[in-house]
DNA sequence: GAGTTTGAAACT
DNA sequence: CAGTTTCAAACTC
């Protein structure tokens, strides 16, 4: 992990890392240590003598237990001052930096501080609003630092509602003051929360977060940095776990404590909810006794780890912090108005009533977060670097909602500068990012305080990602969803549903529950459509050269190679429409078909297959060289091997869950467009643990060209993709005995073809069986 | 765009 | 497993 950042890093990490403590950490962490990196400039121009090796050394637990970040108070003497005792003065600027150790990743995310202005009485917490923290659940969503750029702030006047009283009393417990739920967000153990419980569940799985335990600790303390950590740890997980289900996270807290203006000790007073015990003294220092911690975040990814909770949208969330509004500084004001623009921006999800419709109606939806083209990457990967983020990395980042959705983009599309198949949904991720930025954009650039200085760290990403989108836009068109009315896409009936893929507003279907925020009732459906059929999700079409030897030779790419796997049962069309699943996937029937009357112009019934080469082939040539590299080696699995995927630099921004869907468009359709259902699952499920890197990018990387040329995926390939879950059905190879890895890289598939067929992805990334730190 | 046809999916 | 119903895409006008 050695990293340029870590040589920046002052002397307070180099000293810590000497510390017993540090040794200890180090010795049981599997991680390899990361070594504080303050990169921050705050904590740069600051001197902390004493600060707190454990924030300086990443801990590694591997406790499932442990549902929060602990942060180990500092054992240091000197440092009681920040804990409970005085939560007045405290504020804190966190920088969070997201690593991937495999690729040198570093993205310094932002900051949160909070401050404690003289005004005493009024606690100010700022948060970084480039990152949105989306739980997907309005409800559930504590709102949390959203909104790209803008400064959130939340003035405490109320003493009970502070930070500080509340951590004091419990880092865990519930809020049900807005204000405060922003501080206990992630922390309670709501059953209920979707979000909380993906965050939970993020921290529990991955196992290999860092934990800040220290044993001098004291609740206050913990519950001070927990909740003021809050915000970014969470940022950090989303991030983490949007980076995607392959890595590990470690997450490194509190590197540093800065007391800027501080001129004694923090005297947490225990009662005014966190106001200074002499307000007046507040007021004399105009104000800012300035603690300022760095809290660097690191992660590990690690392949498998769960997602649950990559949504970051959070508008309803934030709305409740900063719905009251009233209470807010000046700060806020723009914040507020901030969240309106993105609550409208999520409206779709939400707030279907809503006449912004202006609103991005797919934002958040595509949980399959396109990956930006290689030129694409590069460009964002550029200005990243330029605005002083530091991203590198291979992992894919599947797009959140919003702000953090351009954010995640945009680290997707740097970390998979390779990646240029890969894009569905794209549509929707040119949506979101249109409006979402933009606010956000506009919004930042009027932040003059140079504390926020850090929080626009994400603009350029945003920034890149609205324009990206805009550019994009116009590939969205023609893109066909559902049109469900009574299934509420829960069904097979439902295309996007049975592709694994979330419905996006494209579809005109109604009552609509394909959604993320609707994703257990999602993967809950899946489930039980699995458990009934346990190939309901799988490839319809399967190509029969490898699983049906019996249609022929590997040198036949053409559809015919292909069968239906279960069969038609066409009564009237006599296979010659659509409504043939075979004819659709563009494969002849089979013997498995139970048509009447077949005349499928892929295959007869019977076995022949006269019109194979003509019509049914009409770009064969430009197909074969994909399709080799999909099926052509029968006994070619794809393999699973996260490090080669993250050296390759082909992070895939799809899901966790990786569903995906291949799409076989009829060589001709009568109307010159792909056939509505041209694009036949390839694989999902609900439960499905396939990494995304893996079959998958196959696949959907192939995209655009399917769309134009019949394709057809083994019967092998196919369960490894949807596998994930671990059920039964894993038992299929992800590994060929060659180890050679399909590569969907063959088929150069730009992304001008790749709107059709986009959806979103279900995710669902079942715990990760083990998280050995991948170096 | 509305209505019809069709066959898969779901249900019994 | 077969028959029926439901559903949404495909198709027609």
């Amino acid at each position: 992990m050695d990293t340029p950042e870590r040589n920046q890093i002052g002397t307070p990490s180099s000293k810590f890392e000497d510390s017993p403590i540090f040794n200890y950490i180090n010795s049981l962490s599997p991680i390899k240590p990361v070594k504080s990196l303050h990169i921050t400039q705050a904590f740069s121009s600051l001197s902390f003598a004493s600060l707190p090796s454990v924030f300086t050394s990443p801990h590694v637990s591997s406790h499932k237990e442990s549902r929060f970040l602990r942060r180990y108070s500092s054992s240091d003497p000197s440092k009681p001052e920040l804990s409970s005792e005085n939560g007045n003065k405290v504020c804190t600027s966190e920088e969070v930096v997201v690593e991937h150790e495999n690729c040198d990743a570093m993205v310094d995310i932002g900051e949160v501080s909070v401050e404690q202005h003289g005004e005493g009485s009024k606690f100010v917490i700022e948060l970084p609003r480039t990152l949105k923290y989306d739980c997907g659940s309005p409800d559930d969503c504590v709102s949390t630092p959203s909104g790209v750029e803008a400064d959130f702030a939340l003035e405490l006047v109320d003493p009970p509602s502070a930070v500080v009283p509340h951590v004091q009393e419990a880092p865990e417990k519930d809020s049900s003051d807005g204000e405060t739920q922003y501080h206990d967000m992630c922390l309670s153990e709501r059953k209920n929360d979707v979000t909380v419980c993906d965050w939970e569940s993020l921290i529990s799985d991955t196992a290999d977060i860092l934990i800040f335990n220290s044993p001098n600790r004291t609740e206050a303390y913990r519950g001070l940095i927990q909740n003021s950590l809050e915000p970014a740890t969470r940022f950090c997980s989303s991030l983490a776990a949007e980076l995607n289900n392959e890595h590990h996270m470690q997450i490194v807290e509190p590197v540093s404590f800065e007391q800027e203006n501080g001129e004694g000790p923090f005297s947490q007073t225990g009662d005014a909810g966190g106001l200074p015990n002499n307000p007046s003294e507040a007021m004399d220092h105009e104000a800012e006794t300035r603690v300022t911690f760095s809290c660097k975040t690191v992660f590990s990814l690690h392949r498998g780890m769960r997602r649950r909770c990559l949504d970051f949208e959070m508008a309803g969330a934030r709305r409740k912090n900063l719905g009251d509004g009233s209470s807010h500084g000046s700060v806020l004001s723009q914040p507020d108005e901030k969240m309106t623009t993105n609550e409208k921006q999520l409206g779709p999800l939400r707030q279907c009533g809503d006449s912004s419709r202006r609103v991005l109606p797919g934002i958040g939806l595509h949980l399959n977060a396109l990956a930006a083209t290689s030129k694409e990457s590069k460009i964002i990967k550029s200005d990243i670097l330029a605005s002083g983020i530091q991203i590198r990395s291979t992992a894919s980042i599947r797009s959140p909602r919003t702000g953090l959705e351009a954010l995640d983009k945009s680290l997707n599309s740097a970390a998979s500068e390779i990646d240029t198949n890969a894009t569905e949904n794209r549509v929707q991720l040119l949506q979101d990012a249109s409006q979402v930025p933009d606010a956000l954009a506009s919004e930042d650039f009027n932040q003059n305080s140079p504390k926020k200085k850090r929080r626009f760290l994400l603009l350029p990403y945003i920034l890149n990602f609205i324009s990206r989108r805009k550019l994009e836009s116009g590939e969205t068109e023609g893109c066909k969803r559902c049109n469900c009315k009574k299934s509420k896409c829960l069904k097979l009936y439902c295309e996007c549903f049975a592709a694994g893929v979330y419905c996006i507003e494209p579809c005109s279907c109604q009552e609509c529950f394909n959604k993320p925020i609707h994703e257990e009732t999602v993967l809950s459906t899946r489930k039980q459509i699995e458990s009934r059929n346990p190939l309901a999700f799988a490839p319809k079409v399967i190509r029969s050269s490898d699983a049906v030897p019996e249609f022929g030779d590997e040198s036949s790419k053409t559809p015919a190679s292909a069968r239906h796997k279960r069969g038609c049962n066409c009564k009237k069309s006599s296979c010659l429409k659509k409504y043939c699943e075979c004819y659709q996937g563009g494969v002849g029937c089979s013997i498995s078909c139970r048509c009447e009357g077949c005349k499928n112009a892929f295959g007869r019934k019977d076995g022949s297959s006269a019109l194979i080469g003509t019509e049914a082939e009409p770009d064969e040539e430009e197909t074969e060289a994909c399709e080799k590299s999909l099926a052509d080696k029968p006994s070619q699995k794809i393999e699973i091997h996260n490090n080669e995927e993250q050296n390759s630099g082909s992070a895939h921004p799809m899901t966790p869950l990786r569903m995906s869907r291949a799409l076989v468009p009829l060589p001709f359709s009568s109307n010159g467009k792909p056939p509505r259902s041209s694009f036949i699952t390839v694989a999902s499920s609900s439960s499905g643990l396939y990494s995304q890197k893996h079959a998958k990018p196959s696949i959907l990387r192939s995209q655009p060209k399917f769309e134009k040329h019949m394709q057809t995926i083994p019967d092998d390939e196919m369960p490894v993709i949807l596998r994930g879950d671990g059920s039964p059905s894993t038992g299929i190879k992800t590994v060929s005995p060659n180890s050679k890895r399909i590569s969907p890289p063959h088929c150069h598939f730009g992304s001008p073809g790749r709107r059709s067929g986009r959806k979103l992805i279900l995710q669902s990334i079942p715990s990760f069986p083990s998280l050995t730190p991948q170096h």
